[in-house]
RNA sequence: GCGGAUGUGGCGGAACUGGCAGACGCGCUAGACUUAGGAUCUAGUGGGAGACCGUGCAGGUUCAAUUCCUGUCAUCCGCACCA
């Protein structure tokens, strides 16, 4: 009689109604929400369940705006330039256009069958000239803008990519993609200066509503400090070294100075005696990779032969080359206070080095220092007319007092470093840049753009530092846009991020030529409202992200400094035991086969239900029958009512309230997983409930309704089942009235000395005397010895405190 | 080394501002219906015979602690000579 389930005949039905009559539509009216994925790169290997997470989350998320009223913006893309695409058609042996295109269409594919809200109108795909048209137009107008520039340095190099790193790329030494150990090449680079937005992209950090660890990530990689730079004058020579330290307190306490290696100054340090072996020393440390130079965990260090003089208390300090000291960040040279650092404590006690404790740790001096205090808390000591001063406040005013006394200046310095922007490889947007002997970098004229990428026979990578792009000889030889004369084209190309960086903006606005983005449309519909995906774009692509936005905005592009509101990190989905999917470990689970098997709603339903969307979760296949059974109990209840008309008794009202509110309740704390329990435990109850000769028709139409952003399918067919024209999407979110779900009758436990005997019923409004009364009446022979003490907290617990006799 | 997260049955996990620990689901056990069932339904399922014991471990605060405090261990993640 009743009809059964069948999930595949009820989910092509509606797949093909929607496409027919969308259901999200903007009227001009509804107040947009822009809900973003992270796009994927089209990877030949597909989908498995773990890219359906977050996909699941996000269009969860956007039906329920949807249901809230919204204007739903939802859009799909693809981040198809970069290594992994390369890599992939290197191996495949095909163009990465050929394979790109394909891995696309498979991937769009199986993405269809998540049934999310996408908006297949807004499509981007980085690879696209009418795409890269734009990141190269952001190029050639931070070029102009003075923040792209080419440096001569040794960069970052993977030997197994064949290309150049950002320091973002760079894990423990180690390149984030291949897991091949980064060596050192000397290129010339195009560079960003990310860095001169350094202290907006922390500023602005304290309004988003991300995470608080990737807040802190963030804030960690651009790792500003405050100090001072310190002047010291070298014995015997014009020039001054000048010094960054955070610790100006501890001045008087500097008994030598080291230098980095690569310091300007290193050479011309050493004395006849010493040359030898300082330069030695420089050679060495240039051979090391940045590996090589971590795992050293042993000082080492040379002695340059010279001495500078302390500005503050005139004392000679001989000066040291080290390599624990960075070239690259704040002056390349430090003054070093063994006593209250421990690097130069190690130092010191290696090389002999005097050691003067100036601050007083706990008031004391301490004869034999076994270990640096490195804390600025205590008192001066050994500090000329510096003693008795609190060393905390010395370390914040230092700075101060040294500008006025003439020998430094306060300064800011960050960890953050520009953002090296070239690869040598093919498959990426050609640099816009052409060389000229007469004009230097010229940019190609705006509307030459875009340059596109040509065609080449073979775009391995040459390993040589150059980019396959220079062996094409018709391509690179051009004439200077300024002059007219002959001259090169840049044959680097850009890193993946370049697209992905700015690819938000596009969706809204993705057929436009003319510009990157509308004006008004940008208004209108921008910035991104939620932004889901994997933790680890943390300082990556976010980062580079905010930063063009900032630069687009400072442009006049779009109005806003910060591209995303809110950011959810979802967790990873892992095989057994934890272990990372992967083809190689061979647990990789497709989606296809469940899809086929329980329906698109259940492993919906199923990505939520293993567990806190924000933790990782390990898959477990036979735990997907249990939504499924859910489904098919929740679809007969509702079969079972179809016919059905009956009225709505108190029970009821205070199931479907207390449903509308903890459903609601935890889908705005993002407890997805909680959610899927909930409607669990609520159908349970319905079932039981259905015994008695049916429930309300809209109890269980709200039920429907909620049901909504999880099992789209499921409730737009009960909802049509149920006689309704319109899609179950044309409804508002249901509300709840706290009234309705108050009990006359309430289940207290009754506890004596905080442990549970019994549970008793008592009326919801009893008072604290009556409660305790019928507590202990209960109770009876249980409770022995004086009572001391009552609790009632009402509607939960009776607890009676008894002191045996 | 520094910073952060996590730790609860056989398993995944619940528990809002301290208030009946183990919701919900998987798995398992028994039974029912079946020619049969890997379908469905019903009952049970932290440990212990028991009073009781149980949320990584050891303390503490409280009438009451998974929740708060102190210490400690383990796992995972991030940063790592940034002066």
């Amino acid at each position: 009689m009743a009809t059964p389930y069948h999930h595949r005949e009820i989910e092509l039905k509606w797949r093909k109604e929607w496409e027919n009559k969308p259901v999200n539509v903007d009227d001009g009216k509804k107040q947009k929400y822009y809900c973003l994925d992270m796009f994927p790169y089209p990877s030949g290997n597909g989908l498995h369940v773990g890219h359906w997470r977050g996909y699941v989350i996000s269009d969860v998320w956007s039906r329920y705006k949807l249901l809230n009223g919204h204007y739903i913006i939802h859009p799909m893309g693809w981040d198809a330039f970069g290594l992994p695409a390369e890599n992939y058609a290197i191996k495949m042996g095909v163009h990465p256009a050929k394979s790109t295109a394909e891995n696309v269409s498979n991937i769009k594919k199986q993405i269809n069958e998540i049934a999310a809200l996408y908006d297949w109108d807004m499509e981007v795909n980085t690879t696209d000239p009418d795409f890269y048209k734009w990141t190269q137009w952001i190029f050639v107008k931070m070029f102009k803008a003075g923040l792209a520039y080419e440096k001569q340095m040794p960069i970052n190099w993977c030997p197994s990519c064949k290309t150049g790193l950002a320091n973002e790329e760079v894990v423990d030494g180690k390149c984030e993609r291949c897991g091949e150990e980064v060596t050192k090449k000397n290129l010339k680079q195009w560079m960003l200066k990310i860095t001169e937005y350094a202290d907006r992209l922390l500023s602005d950090l304290d309004h988003l509503d991300w995470p608080e660890k990737v807040k802190k990530m963030q804030t960690d990689w651009i790792g500003k400090s405050f100090g001072a730079e310190v002047d010291f004058k070298v014995e015997g020579m014009s020039d001054a070294i000048t010094v960054y330290t955070t610790r100006p307190d501890t001045l008087y306490g500097a008994t030598f100075m080291v230098l980095a290696p690569e310091h300007g100054m290193a050479l011309s340090l050493a004395t006849s005696e010493t040359k030898a072996e300082v330069e030695k020393y420089i050679y060495d440390a240039s051979m090391k990779s940045n590996v090589d130079r971590l795992q050293d965990k042993e000082k080492t260090g040379v002695f340059t032969g010279s001495y500078a003089t302390n500005p503050l208390n005139g004392a000679k300090v001989p000066i040291w080359l080290s390599d624990y000291v960075l070239a690259d960040y704040g002056t390349g040279a430090i003054m070093c206070v063994p006593a209250h650092d421990d690097r130069d404590f190690e130092f010191a006690k290696k090389f002999n080095i005097p050691i003067i404790q100036v601050i007083a740790k706990d008031g004391i001096e301490i004869k034999n220092m076994t270990e640096a205090y490195t804390e600025a808390t205590g008192v001066m000591i050994n500090s000329g007319d510096w003693n008795g001063l609190e060393s905390a406040v010395l370390k914040k005013e230092g700075p101060e007092m040294i500008e006025k006394m003439g020998f430094g200046k306060k300064t800011t310095n960050y960890k953050l470093r520009d953002w090296v922007f070239s690869r040598q490889r093919y498959w990426g947007e050609p640099i816009p840049i052409i060389h000229c002997e007469h004009c230097g970098c010229v940019p190609v004229p705006e509307d030459q753009l875009p340059l596109l990428l040509p065609e080449v026979e073979t775009y391995q990578p040459t390993g040589t530092g150059e980019s396959p792009l220079a062996d094409i000889e018709e391509w690179v030889n051009t004439t200077c846009p300024e002059c007219g004369a002959p001259a090169k084209r840049e044959t680097n190309t850009m890193p993946q991020w370049a697209g992905s960086s700015w690819y938000f903006l596009r969706y809204v606005d993705s057929h436009n030529n003319e510009e990157l983005v509308n004006k008004e449309k940008a208004h209108k519909l921008l910035p991104v409202d939620m932004y889901i995906g994997g933790v680890e774009h943390a300082v990556l692509h976010l980062l580079y992200s905010r930063f063009y936005t900032k630069f687009l905005f400072d442009i006049g592009v779009v109005d806003f400094e910060e591209p995303f509101e809110k950011l959810f990190n979802q967790g990873m989905i892992t095989g057994k035991n934890g272990i990372k999917m992967s083809k190689s470990k061979g647990n990789v689970v497709s989606p296809d086969d469940l899809v086929r098997d329980y329906g698109c709603d259940s492993l919906r339903m199923y990505e939520l239900f293993v567990g806190p969307p924000e933790l990782d979760s390990e898959w477990d296949d036979r735990g997907i029958e249990g939504v499924y059974r859910f489904i098919t109990k929740f679809w007969n209840l509702a079969m079972d009512n179809v016919e059905r008309n009956v009225p709505a008794t108190e029970e009821m009202l205070r199931l479907r309230h207390r449903m509308i509110h903890d459903i609601t309740f935890r889908l705005e704390n993002f407890s997805l997983n909680t959610v899927v329990s909930g409607f669990m435990e609520y159908n349970n109850k319905m079932i039981e409930m259905n015994k008695n000769g049916g429930i309300d028709r809209e109890t269980i139409e709200t039920a429907m309704i909620l049901l909504a952003p999880f099992t789209p399918h499921l409730s737009e067919e009960l909802w049509s089942a149920f006689g309704h024209q319109e899609s179950i999407f044309q409804n508002t979110w249901p509300v709840h009235d706290e009234k309705m779900m108050e009990e006359t009758e309430k289940e207290v436990a009754v506890q004596i000395n905080g442990k549970t005997k019994l549970v008793i019923k008592v009326a919801a409004d009893i008072s604290k005397e009556d409660a305790i009364a019928a507590g202990i009446t209960a109770l009876g022979d249980k409770l022995q010895g004086d009572v001391i003490k009552e609790i009632y907290v009402p509607g939960r617990i009776i607890n009676i405190v008894a002191k045996q006799a």
